[in-house]
DNA sequence: CTTGTGTCTGTTTTT
DNA sequence: CAGACACAAG
């Protein structure tokens, strides 16, 4: 998405858009951009190739429709994933051409279905102020339906039941459409008609909901859907190869059929970045529309703008391993540029800290830290990284865990706010009831909730039922909300979040504790994010009235306006605008925030490589390339999961623009346990002439070997605490290997490197050797030979230890 | 109702 | 190793 800054200025594509003229637009698109983007009405299939001017095609085809009047404002409507990817297509947008891009709808899916339900909720039974449950709420209004039939959470564990629901919902399914094939999965069945019921009766909705309801609202609504089918004559769709059923489904609904509504899907999207399977993208969906849109052709964008030869070279080789693709090679002008550096590490602190020094050099020739990243394939990894540049002095800054709206501060103070706005939503009723706390236990809230569940009500209208000091904590918790409300009634959403913290006790309660003063700066963060929100959005003096809908006899004919973007639409019916309040809650379910605030800070970035999707830098480390972590061992079982890993790998090294670093090693800290780990197959995979080797290609042992073998150092319990065990996953045994019984798993039968480990190393006593983690050692005693092979060592100050050799690494030393 | 202890479990993530 | 969570004791 962010396409500016690319290697040394070679390339023009990414200059300054043009003056508001078609002409002007037009100028410097290649052939095949100039095609789609000017391409007649009608479906369109763009593969577009990562780095190959993607979001350009897509915000110049939108410039270019209105342009030349071919469609009004009103008559598009582009879909993308995420709230940045939408940012970015507006900004652009409006740096084109001088319109007002209001009328459109652009935005994330789910953030175009809460405009469209919000404007049509009455008849999607849904109230106007309806909040949106994020995933840790579902999870928990899961869990308490679970507690409520009193299903066995061993069996039915809620995290496996949330993903089931979310799962059903992704498909297009509601609990009637699922066909039951064991205990288990009725179970869920009726969990899912359970919590389905729940949201309804609390007024609200989870992600999947949002779509689920739009489509089915369209697909029930002749009048609705034609409507809209008319409306939008072009839509357009970013990263389409991450749509899931529910979603293609839904694109087909506003699109109609193409020859009755005359109206263009142009889908955009790549085959070989498709990372989302594991959450229900169906990389499919691309084939699909081309067949059932009859899709006359497909233009290939393969025109590279943002890499070096070198680093193409290997994205194309590694791609071309994957069986099951549409077909593309990414070409560039910009010359082969450096090799790829690959290097070979003893352990992760080792691997870390050649990062470290390889980032302080290209700090030395000049170069800024926030132009280099370090890309993982799991979270986990950026620990040691993290801590060598610390121990450096390097800046750096971690993407990914917490985001702000999810902190359990900012969090509570949004259900108080919730509270106000609909006090039937139990979700956050339970959040806040007790916290900060006032007598309210959980004998208390068993009494409420069973009282709640037999009624049919909420929680806060069963108050009544439960007597006692109980009932009276609960009487004064709802007075307390009423209170909020009344006085916070005519207020601006920053005063009414100020009063909020304030008068639930929030601020008292974080002022007291220790740890607080961090969160107590969230909390002021968060007034400070709703200002910026009220600004951005448009609320206060002089919002302007915007017809929403000029199609006469619609249903959203004649709405007085539009006051903000997508979140505050009017009432169909009433014509009645939308809160800031409620705008505000839906803005922050609907875009979590970024989870630091220090941005503009130049510092070296650390993500996933999923987080790294659409984003560029000119020099990037790939670390952790090795058996089990990347590929995951959970993805490499079947052919479609190394198939993703594979697509994971060439997102990675399509992210970088002028330099490439690789990396792996040969021990790993996982989980409180050394691995032994073998580089990664996709290593071999990339052409030898782009990679320049930084350390001999498999030197040492530790490269080819002993994947799952548990180090045996630990001195002074002798042999009890080695364990090896054929190629099993280290996993299976991670707690046996403590106990003595695990000394069992000595006679397992041991592969032939091993046997070869002894011989190659080539020790006696009084050998000289090195360790990875206790350095250098003279070998005092050898024991056994071939599989059984240990040796005693002295390390001097790291004491005497007995390791066995098919494990431990020990380079001898001349 | 709070606090401490023990157990468990560890991909990827937007909305 | 470390965070989340459940349960028992104070």
């Amino acid at each position: 998405m962010t396409a500016h800054s690319t290697p040394a200025g070679l390339f023009d594509q990414h200059g300054q858009p043009g003056e508001p003229h078609s002409s002007g637009l037009l100028k410097g698109l290649n052939p095949e951009q100039l095609a789609a983007v000017t391409a007649p009405q009608g479906p369109l299939l763009i593969l577009a190739g990562a780095g190959s001017g993607k979001t350009r095609v897509l915000t110049t085809r939108i410039a270019w429709l209105l342009q030349t009047g071919q469609v009004s404002p009103a008559g598009i409507m582009a879909v993308t994933f995420t709230n940045k990817a939408a940012k970015e297509m507006l900004t652009r947008l409006s740096g084109m051409l001088p319109i007002n891009t209001r009328g459109m709808w652009i935005g994330t899916f789910h953030g175009l279905c809460n405009r469209f339900l919000r404007a049509h909720h009455k008849l999607a039974g849904l109230p106007q102020a309806f909040q949106i449950l994020d995933t840790q709420d579902q999870f928990s209004a899961v869990k308490r339906v679970i507690k409520a039939l009193n299903f066995d959470e061993e069996r039915c564990v809620p995290k496996q039941t949330s993903w089931f629901i979310a799962n059903a919902k992704d498909d297009g399914k509601r609990p009637g459409d699922l066909v039951p094939h064991d205990d288990l999965s009725r179970m869920q069945q009726q969990v899912y008609q359970a919590y389905e019921d729940q949201c309804q009766r609390e007024g609200v909705v989870d992600f999947g909901e949002l779509m689920l309801r739009t489509y089915e609202l369209m697909r029930d609504h002749p009048e609705l859907r034609e409507h809209y089918q008319r409306r939008f004559r072009h839509i357009l769709v970013d990263e389409f190869q991450d749509t899931n059923r529910l979603q293609y489904a839904w694109l087909k609904m506003f699109a109609g059929r193409p020859e009755v509504t005359g109206s263009s899907v142009f889908a955009v999207g790549d085959d070989d970045q498709s990372i989302y399977a594991f959450r229900g993208a169906q990389v499919g969906n691309m084939s699909d529309f081309e067949r059932e849109f009859k899709v006359p052709r497909v233009i290939k964008l393969e025109q590279n703008y943002r890499s070096y030869g070198h680093i193409l070279d290997a994205a194309n080789t590694l791609i071309a391993q994957n069986t099951r693709r549409l077909g593309k090679n990414l070409r560039t002008d910009a010359g082969q540029g450096e090799p790829i550096r690959v290097h070979e590490a003893a352990s992760d602190y080792a691997d870390a800290q050649w990062i470290v020094d390889e980032a302080r050099q290209l700090v030395r020739e000049g170069h800024p830290l926030r132009e280099m990243a370090v890309l993982y394939r799991s979270n986990a990894q950026s620990r040691v990284i993290e801590s060598a540049l610390f121990n450096a002095a390097v800046p750096y800054k971690v993407y990914g865990g917490l985001r702000f709206f999810e902190r359990a501060e900012v969090k509570h103070a949004l259900a108080y706010l919730r509270l106000i706005e609909n006090p039937n939503d139990d979700t956050s009723y339970l959040r806040v009831v007790n916290f900060p706390t006032r007598g309210i236990g959980a004998r208390t809230m068993e009494q409420l909730q069973d009282a709640a569940r037999a009624t049919g009500r909420s929680l806060w209208q069963s108050i009544a039922a439960v007597s006692g000091k109980g009932g009276n904590n609960l009487a004064a918790f709802n007075k307390l909300v009423d209170g909020m409300r009344e006085a916070t009634r005519g207020l601006t959403l920053r005063e009414i979040i100020e009063h909020v913290v304030e008068a639930s006790g929030l601020a008292d309660f974080y002022r007291l504790e220790k740890e607080g003063q961090e969160r107590l700066e969230n909390l002021a963060e968060l007034v400070n994010a709703a200002e910026a929100f009220v600004t951005q959005e448009g609320f206060g003096k002089d919002a302007v009235a915007l017809p929403v809908d000029e199609t006469p006899g619609s249903i959203a004919e004649g709405l007085p306006a539009a006051v903000a973007q997508v979140n505050t639409l009017p009432d169909a019916e009433t014509g009645e605008i939308i809160s800031p309040l409620v705008a505000f809650l839906t803005h922050a379910a609907l875009e979590a925030g970024d989870n630091q605030a220090q941005a503009g800070q130049d510092a070296v970035q650390l993500m996933t490589v999923h987080a790294a999707k659409g984003l560029e830098f000119d020099y990037v480390f790939i670390t952790g390339l090795e058996e089990g972590l990347f590929p995951h061992e959970n993805s490499m079982n079947d052919a479609d999961g190394l198939e993703e890993e594979r697509r994971l790998m060439y997102v990675a090294i399509t992210r970088a623009r002028k330099r490439l670093h690789m990396s792996f090693c040969q021990t790993r800290m996982l989980h409180g346990q050394t691995r032994y780990n073998i580089k990664s197959r996709f290593l071999d995979e990339l052409p030898e002439a782009a990679l320049k080797w930084l350390t001999p290609r498999n030197q040492g042992f530790g490269s080819g070997f002993a994947k799952s073998y548990q180090d045996a150092w630990s001195s002074g319990r002798g042999m009890g605490s080695m364990v090896g065990a054929g190629a099993q996953p280290y996993r299976q045994w991670g707690g046996s290997a403590r106990s003595e019984d695990s000394f069992k798993d000595l006679t397992a039968p041991l592969p032939k490197a091993m046997a070869q480990a002894k011989s190659e190393g080539g020790l006696r006593v009084g050998q000289s050797v090195f360790h990875n983690k206790f350095g250098e050692g003279v070998v005092l005693t050898l024991e056994g030979s071939g599989a059984d092979a240990r040796v005693q060592v002295n390390f001097g100050r790291h004491g005497t230890k007995w390791l066995m050799l098919s494990v431990a690494k020990l380079t001898p030393i001349e």
